[in-house]
DNA sequence: TAGTTTAATTAAACACTGGTCAATAAAAAG
DNA sequence: CTTTTTATTGACCAGTGTTTAATTAAACTA
């Protein structure tokens, strides 16, 4: 037998991690096995149990970073040199933007209802969402409310969830992302 | 052995639906499998499958006659004394009420990304949307356009979907539900 | 009534899943 | 060189959806 390889190739909870990321973009999180990350690393699958809990927990890691993510296109946006009323629909843009051109990793950040995953994605979530909203209510100069965001996080979040969902591209619903960020901000004004 | 139950207690498609809806309802349908189904009407799991072919379409029998429920629902709004523009928010709210009284269900005729699912439900939410759609258009009196029948249907498919994932009821996030109904609806007007 | 066909149920089996754990050996520390 | 720590393995567990040969109750036929 073979119980340990050579410490050329150990494995770290990147490597796992990168694979992990690549699998779970392609078929998302429920098609994704232990076995299958373990195999595409050429480890067997009780070895990701060294470096991770569980499954959720090499999930959340993950998922992590991508919430850091989504905060960077948000922060990118609002350093522009725009007026606030562009930037306030570009934010809203950013946000599908985001969700669509990281559809497996957006299922998980906002979509899943996994319990065991719900329970270690939770400050992720709320986390981005504070930062999105005070960004509206500043963008709007207050003229946009803490209700108000909600339903705005909301509808962007149908959007998304939806799209997320089939094949289309974020290039091949550009304009209806438009048509609908438009739509959300006739309330706000 | 037993091979065979006498025939007064045969199993059948109803009795199956039965009892998976209430378990699918309790605890969804990722978390249901079809030994429990089949445990919770005293019969081998085997024999679920000579009444419906795998799981996604017993689940698919069982969803069909929910998108008939919600057309049902609105319908009934519809059908109301009240003017227009009061029904116009009660059809909106009345769409989140099902979502949220029929979160499974709601989660399988709107969200599931599951592939083997997807590919029974398909007209289903096709023929819903368009009814809602058109209801939104002449209770509106064409003010509300195609598009805009679009942008709410994804606004509202986002709280729904948003509510889905935690425990909370319809009753308890009924004002949420209100304001948000009132916000979609100030981007009509 | 006896023999045959059909329909429905069963248990065993298959190939998976997430997760645990004793055994093991490579690397590090003493 | 010995001991300890660290990382890997593969067998194992309980569970999943699904298939299938065997079985038999019921319906049909002669």
């Amino acid at each position: 037998m073979s119980p340990r390889k050579a410490v050329a190739q150990e494995l770290t909870q990147d490597m796992v991690m990168m694979a992990a990321r690549e699998l779970f973009r392609e078929k998302g999180y429920q098609q994704v096995s232990m076995r299958q990350i373990a195999s595409a690393l050429g480890y067997s699958h009780g070895s990701l149990y060294y470096h991770f809990k569980n499954k959720a927990e090499l999930f959340y890691a993950m998922i992590e970073t991508d919430f850091k993510l989504l905060d960077q296109w948000l922060d990118d946006v609002m350093k522009r040199e725009m007026d606030d009323k562009g930037k306030l629909s570009e934010v809203l843009l950013a946000f599908i933007r985001f969700g669509l051109t990281h559809k497996s990793q957006y299922e998980m950040m906002f979509l899943l209802a996994d319990e065991e995953v719900k329970s270690y994605v939770n400050k992720g979530p709320n986390e981005s969402y504070e930062k999105f909203a005070q960004s509206l209510v500043e963008l709007s100069k207050r003229e946009i409310t803490i209700q108000q965001t909600w339903s705005i996080f909301l509808s962007l979040h149908g959007f998304v969830s939806h799209y997320c969902r089939c094949d289309e591209t974020f290039e091949e619903v550009k304009s209806l992302a438009h048509s609908h960020v438009n739509f959300i901000l006739k309330s706000t004004g």
